[in-house]
DNA sequence: TGACATTGTGTTTTTTTGACACTAACATAG
DNA sequence: CTATGTTAGTGTCAAAAAAACACAATGTCA
């Protein structure tokens, strides 16, 4: 079965960039292609988007299909459309970025036999097509909303410490941040709820176990609150 | 002659929200329907793109075909995929929201012979499409970076009063900005060169013009400079 | 030359940011 | 059980930025 049209048109496919972070670690998820072009190497997942489906929806199968992992933040980032960016034929692409973290979300399920892994994100190797692009304007993009939208909690387990939080920052934004003034200033917003528990079987002394409260952010927000942790 | 794929392919068009400013009100360019669906009803331009054209250039193309705009600032907005978004097919639209100065771009030149007009951005008449939704995606984009970007010059003309600057940004953002405060955040950047004139023909005091330093604010930008007249 | 309209300007108070160092708690090894 | 190691947790002060606030200067027009 084919199918015709009057005018040509281009291919649509969705990518992901799938950041998480392990061990204070920004890392992304990357497959290894089996098939040409850039047979062997790495890109990131995706594939063609269905007609009965919805771009966030195509991008979630894909990455379930690809790499088995679902349930996590996603948003629609930027759509690629250079005219030579896909070797093969018009390729457009849109791209997605989303957030995960590491232990929660069964780690790395291939699937669809093609190998998978978590790089360190300032550490890649070659990327196939334009995902090197693609990826950079990823990273910007997560970077400059970790400033104003609370998508660190994404990244990390329901239940972390405040150390956890501030490393998380640290690293993804790649800047030192003071303790005092991190935890000052976080604390404040009234965000956070400390669930009374605190860390297992850590050599020191433990610390307290908070939660993002996300139905509170929700009810701010519409007052105009914006979550600026810096 | 036609064109056939093994599988399905949606088609793909570009839509503008372009924005103008005239007499401190913001504005809005709409093209009304030649052809069902929804003919006679107000839309966004915008149309198909070719196979060997950027989204970019798509758009840009399309704005200049149906409403003789051209030169003008334009970023991405949006990718809009649901399924049932145009009655006929499916149809992904890639959204630009666009921004000109009335008075320095041929205001609206309809050529397509469909006509075109410019709405009051507050005040919308209904749209075709799901172009109410783009609409109100790219007006919370351009309050959202008009924060934090100077995308404000782009609808003054080039040599501007810090009353017409202090005017956009109230109108745009809906909110009463203090005039002493304004003035100078904004100078103390030192990315406003006064150009020695002045306003013209006012029957009162006349203003001193300036204008934005381009050049300087690029390079700023490379050190991590951040626009912020609020 | 007086009335009108808009430009242009400083100071004070309050809030926010940034810098900075030590004690508390707990686990572990000797 | 004591000493050591490791991370958690906490407050103050100074500097900078933001917010509040009112009136004199300039130019046009009647």
């Amino acid at each position: 079965m084919a199918f015709t049209y009057k005018y040509a048109r281009p291919a649509l496919t969705v990518d992901c960039v799938v950041f998480g972070q392990d061990e204070g670690e920004l890392k992304i998820l990357l497959i290894q292609r089996k098939l040409a072009p850039f047979k062997g190497q790495w890109a990131l997942p995706g594939g063609f988007v269905e007609m009965d489906e919805t771009l966030d929806e195509a991008a979630r199968r894909e990455l379930e299909e690809e790499t088995g992992v679902k349930d996590l933040f996603l948003e629609q980032l930027y759509t690629f459309s250079a005219v030579d960016r896909d070797p093969r034929e018009r390729v457009i692409s849109v791209a997605y970025y989303a957030l995960v973290n590491l232990d929660e979300h069964p780690a790395t399920a291939a699937s669809d036999a093609e190998q998978v892994g978590w790089f360190s994100a300032f550490d890649l190797p070659a990327l196939a097509f334009d995902h090197a692009e693609v990826y950079a304007t990823a990273l910007q993009r997560l970077q400059g909303k970790l400033r104003y939208e609370p998508l660190g909690f994404e990244l990390l387990p329901q239940k972390f410490t405040l150390s956890q939080l501030q490393q998380l920052y640290e690293t993804v934004l790649n800047q030192a941040l003071d303790k005092r003034n991190f935890r000052k200033k976080i604390l404040k917003m009234d965000l956070l709820l400390d669930t009374g528990e605190k860390q297992q079987n850590v050599s020191h002394r433990a610390a307290q176990l908070y939660q993002f409260d996300e139905a509170k952010y929700q009810a701010l927000k519409q007052t105009g609150f914006i979550f600026e942790p810096l």
